[in-house]
DNA sequence: CGTTTTTGACCCGCGC
DNA sequence: GCGCGGGTCAAAAACG
């Protein structure tokens, strides 16, 4: 019982750190999105298939043992799991600002690369950032927010073709995403320079940019954020 | 005091 | 039908 600790710390740490290195993330945006019920999601149990799956990579410091990824959103733990493919444990989140956010968020550092972390983001938000209304860069400061996704435009197939279905993959184990990350400098640099001006901006806009890359944000049926 | 984190156990699905 | 693995819930403790 000696490893209790906040994330206090370790967020100002992984902020930083992120802050200092470069963010390489890749977003993988599988919309499973259905036809068109938005209007009821509000509190129900996500029953009918409403999973956008998308996964971001955010490198971070191999030092950071912490699988807390601040993406501007709030988020709470409830459960932590060690699989088999990976040596490091898998934490899993759920978005704790809306009473009944669908979202899920599963947190968990590659196996090879220690320097990478694999963020699954399930569902979208019912309500919006909790400090960021929809889409809107401006040059707030940087609350300390920090990850995400790089916009991967129809084209670039370069190297991020990888994310696994959490449950679906039956034998995949020597996939390593990460590594094209570091193998892909020149898209990577794209990517990450737009990500660097997004973060710098607004790194709640990151956040909205994941949600708008996984589907599409909710235009227009976002009702109950304040309060 | 309230909320969140932590750890263990339980449950479900899939594979063989 | 059984086993393995993954995912989730629940209770307790700690922190702000």
């Amino acid at each position: 019982m000696s490893s209790r600790k906040r994330k206090a710390d370790s967020e100002d740490y992984i902020i930083n750190k992120i802050n200092a290195i470069n963010n390489g993330f890749i977003i993988n945006g599988s919309s499973t999105i259905e036809s068109s019920s938005s209007d009821e999601e509000t509190c129900k149990l996500p029953k009918e298939f409403k999973s956008n799956v998308s996964t971001a990579y955010v490198r971070v410091d191999s030092s950071d043992k912490t699988l807390i990824v601040k993406d501007g959103y709030q988020w709470r733990k409830y459960g932590q799991k060690v699989t088999r493919d990976n040596p490091s444990p898998r934490a899993y989140f759920k978005c704790s600002f809306a009473p009944c956010c669908p979202v899920k968020k599963k947190v968990q550092r590659s196996a090879e690369d220690p320097t990478i972390m694999v963020v699954t983001y399930e569902g979208e938000h019912n309500h919006m950032n909790p400090s960021r209304p929809q889409f809107s860069i401006s040059p707030i400061q940087p609350s300390g927010s920090v990850d995400i996704p790089a916009l991967r435009p129809s084209g670039s197939t370069a190297t991020l073709d990888l994310v696994q279905p959490s449950r679906g993959s039956p034998k995949n184990p020597k996939i390593l995403p990460v590594q094209g990350v570091d193998q892909g400098p020149v898209l990577q640099q794209i990517l990450v320079q737009q990500m660097a001006s997004s973060l710098t901006r607004d790194p709640n806009f990151t956040a909205a940019l994941a949600a708008a890359i996984s589907g599409r944000i909710f235009d227009g049926h976002t009702h109950l954020d304040n309060s």
